[in-house]
RNA sequence: GGAAGCGUAUCGAAGUGGUCAUAACGAGCCGCACUCGAAAUGCGGUUGUCCUCCGGGGCACGUGGGUUCGAAUCCCACCGCUUCCGCCA
C-alpha cells in the first residue's frame, strides 16, 4: 500500500500518478478524508486518555492515605465509557481507512509510459528472429495429442477446461525445464532455493496485494480459509513478513518452483487451446528484497536472469516495458519477456518482472534497519518469473518443431532430457 | 481430532489487578575506557508506532472481545508454536 504520508503531504502528485493507470482515482479522496477524520478523533480521545491514566495513578494513593476516591470513581467510570465510544469511532473510522488504502493501486515509476492498454507497452529489445519453417508449422496442442504427450480431453474429463495431463515424455519434459530452470538460478545467479506451501493464508494474500481487490480471481478453500497461491510470489515474497532483515543480509534472492492457480475469470474465450492459459500451471519464480537504492539495479539483473534461460534455450523473444494501462496492481514498474509463439504468429508474454519498490513491503511489513544505526526502514521487493513452465514447453514444442512431427530437444536440456527428439 | 503447556523488545526470559513497560536479569549490537592491538573487564547507550501548539502526549505484552475506575496479569473466542495421544504419506 501507500505511505498514508504521502498521500497525506503530498496528496495532488500522488492522485495525479495514480491517476496515470486511467481508471479514476480509485478512491484517494475519500482516504484522504477519512485519514483527517481518524487524526481528529485521535487527538481527542488521546486527551482523555491521558486524564484517565494520571487519574488512575492518583486512586491508590488516596486508597492507601485513606481519603475518600468515590467522587473520581465516579467521574473515571463515565470518562471510560466516553473513551469506550470514541475509541469505536477511531476503529471504525480506521477500518475504512485501511480498507480504503488497500484498494489504491502502487504509483507508476516516472519512466513508465502512460497507456491505456498492452498495445502502448514499449519494445526495449529483441533477441533472434521470429522462427523460420520451411513447411506449415503446427500448433502445440496440435504436437502434443500427435506424439501422445499432451492429454488434454482426459484432463477435462477429470477436472474440467483448462487443465493438461503430460504424458510420458511430455510430463518429463516439463519437470527437465523446471530442473533447468532451478539450476541456472541457483548455480548461476545466486538464488536460494525455496519449496515454500501451495496453499496459503488471508494475511500472506493481503501482503503482496492479491487481496482484497482480486479475490475473484482466486481459488478459495473454504474449510480452512486458506488460497491456492496463483504466483510463488505470494509464499515467498510473504516468507519475511514482519520481519525487520539486516542490511549486510540484502539483497536476498530467493528462487522456486510452484504450480499455480488461477480462476481465469473475466478471460472467457481466451486462450482457450493448449497451454497458455490453464486454471493449473508451473512456474519457476525469482524473488528479490532490496535495498531502495539499488532495487533498479536489482530489476535489469533480474529480468537478464530470466532472459538467460531463453538464450539458452536458443528461443527468440523481445523484452518490453508495460504502459500504465498494462501495469500490475502493486507494481511500479514491469518489464515483460515475451517469447515467440509461431501458432499465435506473435510474441506471447512467458515472463512479467516487476519493482514493487515498498508497496508490498509496507504491506507485509518487511524491514531492515540500515547499519548506520537508523529506523528500520521498509525494503524494496521484486519479482520475476523465471519461466512460466507450461508457455515455456509450449514455445519449445512449437519452435523445435520438425516437418516430420517430431519435436527436437534443446541442447540445453538434452542432460535433464535423456534424449535429443520426441517422436511417437 | 483429543489433552496439556506456551505466545512479553534483536534473542532468551522475569513480571500473576495499580507503585516494573523508555519492560528486571542474561545475551546480542553500538560507543567509550583499559590495551601496542585484540580478548577479558568496566561504564554508557539500544523497542516500534502514531499525534503534536515541539513543551509533550497516546497506543502496542499473539489477535479480537469481556470484567474493572484501572488488565501483560482475571474471563471468553480465535490464531500460532511445543509436547503427548489418535490418524496418516
Amino acid at each position: 500500500m501507500l505511505d498514508i504520508k504521502r498521500i497525506r503531504e503530498d496528496y495532488d502528485a500522488v492522485k495525479a500518478a495514480v491517476e496515470r493507470r486511467g481508471n479514476g482515482d480509485f478512491g484517494i479522496g475519500e482516504v484522504f478524508q477519512l485519514d483527517k477524520k481518524r487524526r481528529e478523533l485521535l487527538a481527542q480521545v488521546e486527551q482523555m486518555k491521558n486524564r484517565q491514566s494520571v487519574a488512575s495513578k492518583e486512586i491508590p494513593k488516596m486508597k492507601k492515605e485513606g481519603l475518600d476516591a468515590g467522587p473520581l470513581l465516579a467521574e473515571m467510570k463515565t470518562l471510560s465509557e466516553e473513551i469506550k465510544v470514541l475509541d469505536g469511532q477511531v476503529a471504525e473510522t480506521e477500518d475504512r481507512l485501511k480498507d480504503g488504502i488497500l484498494n489504491i493501486p502502487n504509483t507508476p515509476h516516472p519512466d513508465v509510459p502512460v497507456g491505456k492498454d498492452d498495445s502502448d507497452n514499449v519494445e526495449l529489445r529483441k533477441n533472434g528472429e521470429p522462427t523460420a519453417f520451411s513447411f506449415e508449422p503446427k500448433a502445440h496442442w496440435d504436437i502434443g495429442e500427435n506424439l501422445d504427450i499432451l492429454d488434454f480431453e482426459r484432463a477435462a474429463k477429470i477436472a474440467g477446461a483448462r487443465f493438461t495431463v503430460y504424458k510420458g515424455l511430455g510430463a518429463r519434459l516439463e519437470r527437465s525445464v523446471i530442473n533447468f530452470m532451478l539450476n541456472l538460478h541457483t548455480e548461476e545467479h545466486g538464488y536460494t532455493e525455496i519449496l515454500p506451501p501451495f496453499m496459503v493464508n488471508r494475511d500472506a494474500m493481503t501482503g503482496t496485494g492479491q487481496l482484497p481487490k482480486f479475490e475473484d480471481d482466486m481459488f478459495h478453500l473454504p474449510a480452512k480459509d486458506f488460497f491456492l497461491i496463483p504466483t510463488a510470489e505470494v509464499p515467498v515474497t510473504n516468507l519475511l513478513g514482519g520481519e525487520i532483515l539486516k542490511e549486510e543480509d540484502l539483497p536476498i534472492y530467493y528462487t522456486a518452483y510452484t504450480p499455480c492457480f488461477r480462476k481465469e475469470a473475466g478471460s472467457a474465450g481466451r486462450d482457450t487451446r493448449g497451454l497458455i492459459r490453464q486454471h493449473q500451471f508451473q512456474k519457476v519464480e525469482l524473488v528479490k528484497f532490496a535495498k531502495p537504492e539499488t532495487s533498479y539495479d536489482e530489476l535489469e539483473s533480474l529480468i537478464a536472469a530470466a532472459e538467460e534461460v531463453l538464450k539458452r534455450l536458443e528461443i527468440p523473444y523481445r523484452v518490453v516495458m508495460l504502459s500504465t494501462g498494462d501495469l500490475g496492481f502493486s507494481s511500479a514498474k514491469t518489464c515483460d519477456i515475451e517469447v515467440w509463439m509461431p501458432s499465435y504468429g506473435r510474441y506471447v508474454e512467458i515472463s512479467s518482472c516487476s519493482n514493487f519498490e515498498s508497496y508490498q513491503a509496507r504491506r507485509a511489513n518487511i524491514r531492515y534497519r540500515p547499519s548506520e544505526k537508523g529506523k528500520p526502514e521498509f525494503v524494496h521487493t521484486l519479482n520475476g518469473s523465471g519461466l512460466a513452465v507450461g508457455r515455456t514447453v509450449a514455445a519449445i514444442l512449437e519452435n523445435y518443431q520438425q516437418e516430420d512431427g517430431t519435436v527436437k530437444i534443446p541442447e540445453a536440456l538434452q542432460q535433464y532430457m535423456g534424449c535429443d527428439r520426441i517422436e511417437k
